[in-house]
DNA sequence: CTTTAATCGATAAAAATATAACTTTTTTAG
DNA sequence: CTAAAAAAGTTATATTTTTATCGATTAAAG
């Protein structure tokens, strides 16, 4: 194991990125220190959890009756996060989805550099959208392997996506972001993130339901 | 409460319509019969872990070296979810991501009917989406009293987001699906389910950072 | 300078979730 | 017709995650 002490857990790291977006609002409007109580408050959560996930991430420990430097705390978080430290990506499925992926800026924060697109459609490929050009798929392997990147995103339909995935892990993809609302099998060592939107409404509709 | 016996878990919800999807599967090749075993083994879960949870929705008990009818275990699920009872749901930002959302037709067989969207861009308002009409903001108040529609889609800025929340609920709006990266303030009774893109990113670098 | 109230950090308890162990049932094979 | 195998169902245990408690610390107010 590589933990360093205990490792992070999975519900913590789903909530950093949160109080990350927090501290920005909090930061913007002038505030210099900020305590794991109002961050809770803010966030509808409990401040014991919002001390013990901070506790993970800062260098410098807070102040009682103060809190933590806002500046401190968003610098400690961006670095764990990654945010500084770009990764390049690559997208298949040039799609509705893909094509909305492809025209937001807005990962860049995130330190995810979306460079390029692959597709099978002919009226798409050879084009470029917001900047960045969308390939046949035969291609991908060589671009993958000659910029070495490491991270895939998938937005075809499901029916490929086990295909789609298998070609990224055989150029060397080592993790994969999949909207595809599918089932992947993939070997040890390949990391995966999968977007179900329908369980998310699922759960949503649940919610709903029990209300009435 | 209106819990039968015990409270179905979240975790058991997300499940679900990963099953499902697997069961179409199955069923698609002419399976007659699946057994929690098979599933897991397909889905790289625990068998218990899949037997407990069709236990909460097959009407139906599984067969000892049988398993479960496919198709009935289909049907149950679907029911369970709820993807035969459609449920009418607004749009708010036509920009890229809302654009492919308009775009995307599969959302009809999970019981979700996205019937119009809305915007304050002059240029989008009054065009069709997929055939979708895109109205000015200013109408939604009006538009979803009028339809009774009980389910909101976010996918503003995070800078307009509550504004657009507030005015869901306000409107009679009972669940929002957000897309923004912004946590938002409702008021209790209002279901929400926030899908944190960044959150997803997060937790997937961690995997991949912890590779190397 | 002393008191006060708020907050941190650490530890403990509780709740939720997942995994394992065991028993029962039913089909299939000998 | 009986024995073996496979899978469901049930109960128990382990793990993970959340919430609560308590003493120590410290900026701010009097």
């Amino acid at each position: 194991m590589t933990a360093d002490r205990t490792e992070i857990s999975k519900a913590t790291l789903n909530r950093l990125p949160a109080y990350l977006r927090y501290l920005y609002e909090l930061d913007k409007k002038g505030v210099q220190t900020v305590s794991s109580t109002m961050i809770a408050a803010g966030l509808d959560l409990n401040p014991v959890q919002v001390r013990k996930d901070i506790a993970f991430v800062a260098t410098s420990p807070g102040k009682p009756k103060l809190g933590y430097v806002t500046k401190e705390l968003i610098a400690d978080l961006e670095n764990f996060l990654g945010y500084h430290n770009t990764r390049d990506a690559i997208l298949v499925g040039a799609g509705g989805l893909g094509h909305a992926i492809l025209g937001y800026d807005g990962f860049a924060k995130y330190g995810l550099n979306v460079t390029c697109a692959f597709d099978v459609d002919p009226a798409v490929i050879g084009t470029s959208i917001n900047g960045k050009p969308v390939y046949d798929m035969s291609r991908l392997p060589e671009l993958v392997k000659r910029f070495n990147i490491s991270l895939g995103i998938i937005t075809v339909p499901s029916g490929s996506a086990q295909e789609v995935a298998d070609l990224m892990v055989s150029a060397g993809i080592k993790a994969i972001w999949s909207f595809a609302a599918k089932h992947l099998n993939l070997p040890a060592g390949v990391a995966l993130k999968h977007e179900d939107l329908a369980a998310s409404l699922a759960l949503l509709r649940m919610q709903l339901v029990s209300q009435d």
